[in-house]
RNA sequence: GCCCGGAUAGCUCAGUCGGUAGAGCAUCAAACUUAGAGCAUCAAAAUCUGAGGGUCCAGGGUUCGAGUCCCUGCUCGGGCG
């Protein structure tokens, strides 16, 4: 139940995010005792950088409380889909949260939506999903790796997201989403190496109404692939997109004025060696300045976001250039509007 | 599963022509501009979303519409037995590859001829275009669809249609939030089914309150805190929204009344001695010496003037302690409560008697109640106003361990919001300042290269996390 | 015994505000002061100002995709028992 909005305070069981600053969170679950190699059950204590947390003690604890630790102190905070992607284990590279709430926002899901995934990887976006989707919608998410599927699925069951979220090992690029999810979904998310292999399934499992669909991929050339199969199969509004988040650093800092001083103006000067000193350490000279910049490095890319739109299945066939399904088609200086993001 | 859903008078509708979107309210008499076409739109009810019509020409810049069975793709229908050149040596631009002049080509547009006739008019007096090379022809094609396009599709209006809607009319209109900023501000909150959003939004045409209430099912609401007592909520009204959803998830309050309300509440428990489910630390007195106008005219007119009421009170010592309120003038507010209960209710005035609440009072007191009892699952915050002051305010209501987002267009004010909190909030942990590379790109077999224009600001946001600082 | 964190310049370091392309020492250079020898230079000390010097410990693995991943080893620091 960690991820509970209703949820105040910690229980034994509930995963929790320690936050000893913006660079160093993590998370784990409130045990009161673990397992050690030997397999004897010890006294769980968790070691930071500011000393040892006895886990124990969290119990009861409100979230948001400040806790201390044996050579410092730290927040403990309830985990949410963000906090979680910047803590949890990878088993494989994980989209971050700029690419996440862009893929949430295009699939248009709302409460009670059936969103279907593949594949799981490592759950980060599958968290936003089921947030958005909601204690009455479904997240069907699949992969192939039996391991990552197991894993995956018990962190759902510690998150409190069982009811919503179901995890099966399986290929789709083979088998397709399977008859259960047929013609259940509203919208349908790949992260796949293939994706253009799985388009013709992801129609079966949309509703006759049909819905939203998005991709990720690192590269362009299977970008082109899935582009091409969605036109194929009667996707609309199909667009690609790139997003990377820049993250603005805010310093306060004290700058030395230039001095325009001649040393006629100046008071007159003792020493020949207080003529020398810089103008920074006259102190009447100094501009205290809030500075912005950018982190030094940051991704340079991540993925391309690829969404389209499924038509009813009764305005499949009427092929509509009224509602383009090409990407933004050339110089967007010249439209009306600059149709995909551009936007 | 097909459930289709078809259109009434009344529904708002999204039209789409190509690339351009119009949101439009249906009425009984339903002519609507596209462009400079005015198209009427009697033919799209009772017709299910998702149907395409063809624009029917009546006479110059008049249409009806006709429902569509099929759409003849321009490019397929003319490039059949084309033949195409290798390069464009022998091409020079001297403005003489037309033969048609601009009147015959107007006229043939006024006789009523098809788009596919007139293009392919325009391609037979054209001396270049079977010299063109296949994928300039193409293009050629593509501008001139454009031009000559004769068909719509209606669709029902979804957050990301209105988000694109608006930005790609103008970016200003809804203070330069793009979809990939809602879409962060949404996950960055938080929103989820259930709970308590507390929103203040202006310039905006309500774009973020339409995109919370969407993500919420009859459990969750937002408190929308507005400057006037008529903000625009295009974007809400846009929705379709059920009126039970819109009455009982979106409460929208002004800011004076919202404020008031609250300083009133708290003064009161804190001396009747009752505990606090969130403890007000900063009380502004500021705000309760404002005299409370008692129309609603004059509310608006001076909600500005509140905002900088409590800038200048929080702004340069806001770790006084609280002291409630003035007596006097709380039972002047409280007097002039009454007034207004006696006072016609100005937005659902049907002549019921007195004794009904008008809608704006029982939002007030459903936002007001929500928000002491269990405190607000985020704050949210994107203003053509500085935010400062009601942010520091409204920190005081939010839950620990939820988060405050917020917007602006530009960096400075996130900026100097980042440096008071740093500064004065031992409360607010997890700061960072954010802004959006969005680029697109045109996947072409062959053409794949990212898009020539790209939107160069997308705006920034602001997130934090609250923490008890005991 | 277990756990956590670090390792880039010749050397040594870098903070609970998201302070790891930031420094200090050392080196080199210039300026000035003082003292000496010499006669148009040489040279010592103190002060001050600059400059040069950076691609991230080693090995392995994982991910369609690593400038936000994991493991092992080496080494330094910290914590709990």
């Amino acid at each position: 139940m960690s991820f509970s909005r209703d949820k105040t305070e910690i229980d034994e069981g509930d995963t929790v995010i320690l936050y000893l600053s913006a660079s160093n969170m993590h998370a784990f679950r409130v045990q009161p005792t673990i397992k050690n190699k030997h397999g004897e059950l010890v006294e769980n204590v968790f070691q930071t950088t500011y000393g040892a947390l006895k886990v124990a003690s969290l119990v009861g604890v409100k979230f948001g409380s400040k806790v201390q630790m044996s050579r410092g102190w730290a927040f403990v905070l309830q985990p949410n889909p963000e906090l979680w992607t910047l803590t949890l284990p990878h088993r494989t590279q994980i989209i971050y949260t700029a690419d996440i709430s862009l893929i949430v926002f295009h699939l248009e899901l709302r409460p009670g939506s059936f969103v279907v995934e593949s594949g799981t990887g490592s759950g980060s976006l599958t968290h936003a999903l089921a947030r958005r989707v909601g204690a009455h919608g479904t997240v069907r998410t699949f992969d192939f790796h039996d391991q990552r599927a197991q894993i995956a699925t018990e962190e759902f069951a510690q998150h409190g997201l069982s009811n919503v979220v179901q995890v099966a090992c399986r290929d789709v690029s083979c088998d397709g989403f399977g008859e259960d999810v047929q013609g259940r979904a509203d919208a349908v998310f790949l992260d796949l190496p293939h994706p253009w292999l799985v388009v013709h399934h992801a129609v079966a499992a949309f509703k006759l109404d049909g819905g939203r669909f998005a991709s990720f991929s690192p590269c362009i050339e299977q970008v082109q692939k899935t582009v091409a199969a969605l036109r194929e199969n009667g996707f609309l509004e199909v667009t690609t997109m790139e997003c990377l988040q820049r993250e603005i650093l805010v310093n306060n800092r004290t700058l030395a004025v230039a001095s325009v001083e001649t040393s006629d103006s100046k008071e007159p000067a003792g020493r020949l060696d207080e003529r020398s000193q810089t103008v920074a350490s006259d102190s009447s000279d100094k501009l205290e300045l809030v500075c912005t910049n950018y982190q030094n490095t940051m991704p340079g890319h991540t993925g391309y976001l690829t969404f389209a739109t499924l038509p009813p299945v009764w305005a499949r066939n009427i092929s509509s250039s009224a509602c383009p399904s090409d990407p933004d088609g050339d110089d967007g200086g010249s439209a009306p509007v600059i149709e995909t993001a551009g936007l | 599963m097909e459930i289709r859903e078809s259109i009434k008078i009344g529904d708002y509708v999204v039209i789409q022509k190509q690339k351009y979107l119009k949101l439009h309210q249906l009425k009984a008499r339903c002519d609507v501009m596209l462009g400079k076409d005015l198209v009427n739109l009697k033919a799209i009810v009772g017709q299910p979303f998702w149907t395409t019509f063809k624009m029917i020409q009546k006479k110059k810049k008049e249409f009806d519409l006709e429902v569509a069975s099929e759409i003849e793709s321009l490019p397929e229908a003319v490039m059949k037995d084309v033949q195409s050149g290798s390069d464009n040596r022998n091409i020079t631009d001297d403005g003489k590859s037309q033969l048609l002049s601009t009147e015959e080509i107007e006229g043939f547009k006024e006789s009523g001829l098809s788009a596919q006739s007139i293009v392919g008019k325009l391609i037979e007096s054209s001396t270049t275009f079977h010299n063109k090379t296949e994928y300039s022809q193409e293009k050629y094609l593509k501008k001139k669809e454009k031009k000559y396009f004769e068909y719509i599709v209606i669709r029902k209006p979804t957050v990301r249609l209105l988000a694109e809607m608006f930005y790609s009319k103008d970016p200003h209109s809804v203070l330069g939030l793009r979809h990939d900023s809602i879409a962060q501000i949404l996950s960055y909150a938080n929103v989820q089914n259930s709970g308590t959003y507390v929103l203040f939004e202006s310039g905006t045409q309500a774009l973020l309150g339409s995109a919370i209430l969407d993500c919420l099912d009859d459990q969750g609401r937002v408190i929308s805190i507005t400057t006037g007592r008529y903000p625009p909520k295009q974007a809400v009204v846009g929705m379709n929204f059920p009126e039970e959803k819109r009455a009982k998830s979106f409460l929208s309050v002004t800011l004076t009344d919202f404020l008031t309300s609250l300083e009133k509440r708290v003064s009161e428990e804190s001396t009747n001695g009752v505990e606090e489910a969130v403890k007000l630390s900063n009380g502004e007195d500021g705000l309760v010496t404002q005299a409370v106008p008692s129309t609603a005219a004059e509310r608006t007119g001076n909600e500005k003037a509140t905002l900088n009421g409590i800038a200048q009170n929080v702004l340069p010592a806001s770790t006084e302690d609280s002291k409630a309120a003035d007596n006097g003038l709380i039972q002047e507010e409280t007097s002039n409560s009454k007034k207004r209960k006696q006072e016609p209710d100005t937005i659902n005035d049907c002549g019921t008697p007195a004794l009904k609440k008008p809608r704006w009072q029982e939002n007030l007191e459903i936002a007001k109640d929500a928000l002491l009892k269990d405190g607000a699952d985020s704050l949210i915050f994107a203003s053509k106003e500085f935010p400062l002051p009601l942010i520091l305010k409204m920190l005081d209501y939010l839950k620990p361990s939820h988060s405050l987002v917020v917007y602006s267009v530009y960096r400075e004010p996130l900026v100097l919001i980042y440096n008071e909190l740093k500064k004065k909030r031992k409360d607010v942990i997890g700061l960072h300042i954010f802004e959006n590379f969005l680029r697109t790109h045109q996947i072409l077999s062959d053409r794949t290269r990212p898009d020539v224009m790209m939107s160069a600001s997308g705006g920034h946001i602001l997130v934090g996390t609250k923490v008890l600082s005991s």
